[in-house]
DNA sequence: AACTACGTACAGAATAAACTGTACGTAAAA
DNA sequence: TTTTACGTACAGTTTATTCTGTACGTAGTT
């Protein structure tokens, strides 16, 4: 192996850890880490040779990357099989799709103890006075997660 | 089960899904969210108990907890076991601690990046002119680490 | 000083996640 | 139309993580 391809490894390597952290397992990260680092839109087939992996993996994370907007397929004329490119935006795209995935998730969980609440207040179930602090708390809670709702809404990029 | 204690149950388990988001293991969140839930500080022995797991689970966890400052232990004259209570700031401790894992982590895999690259450079290794774009790459990830820990310091609470 | 009870290290077991190989549906090529 | 090559579903295997039980060091109690 040439010296500047063990360099590219080994920056492969370390932003992979990086990208890890936006929550995408490992071989996600590191086609990612892989393609971003390529001259060129690459194939599963190239993509499970380079990593030494099944193309089942490669399809695989190709597709979660996909869905999140971080790899997008491209053609070439005469190329039969599919062809993919990272996404260069990195601080936007990666932002973009992680700051999303909390507004939802925060979202989806506040709505859920609000129905939990309604639910049982409506069947007459309420804690009794001398628990007062519990209302307290699960108000607290909500507002919890109205307020991730809100910082993150804030700083998701335009 | 009492329907209080039922709905305290379901409030636990759903509040826990959230906080597994900040990068807490399954056990951790539902230690966390009973404790918070919880109307005194509790042992390690009653944790268990009451989740149905192993003190060991509990003392790692707690501890875990504890490290990230969303868990304190206290004191109470003539109990011998140690007591500990959740923090009740939510939003302050749970954004602080994750925010800050996220600025040491970007700071930290940065230098590593620029470790290579520099070690590199002094070993004469540099990418072909016709592989230009690849330095280009280079910064552009190395840039993306500063924004993202820029981001991050923007948005911690003071 | 001897005893008891606490929290945790450590190694192994159980559980969950990631990865692979085969097999199939589909679309391009012959 | 037949053949070939592609991507992916699915079930099973491997690997990693989480959890448990025992065993030990330490500190409080008698």
């Amino acid at each position: 192996m040439t010296e500047v391809k063990q360099l590219t490894e080994k920056v492969m390597i370390e932003f992979a850890k990086t990208i890890e952290m936006f929550d995408l397992s490992p071989m996600e990260a590191r086609v990612f880490s892989y393609l971003y680092l390529a001259d060129e839109a690459l194939t599963l087939d190239e993509m499970a040779e380079a990593l030494g992996k099944s193309k089942t993996s490669m399809s695989n994370s190709i597709r979660n990357l996909a869905d999140l907007n971080l790899v997008s397929q491209v053609w070439k004329k005469g190329v039969r099989k599919d062809l993919y490119q990272a996404n260069t935006q990195l601080f936007k795209s990666f932002m973009t799709s992680y700051i999303n995935k909390w507004i939802e998730a925060a979202n989806y969980q506040k709505d859920n103890l609000e129905t939990i609440l309604e639910q049982a207040h409506a069947e007459g179930v309420r804690f009794p006075d001398e628990e007062g602090t519990k209302e307290e708390k699960l108000s607290a809670i909500i507002e919890f997660h109205q307020d991730v709702e809100t910082l993150f809404r804030k700083i998701k990029p335009q």
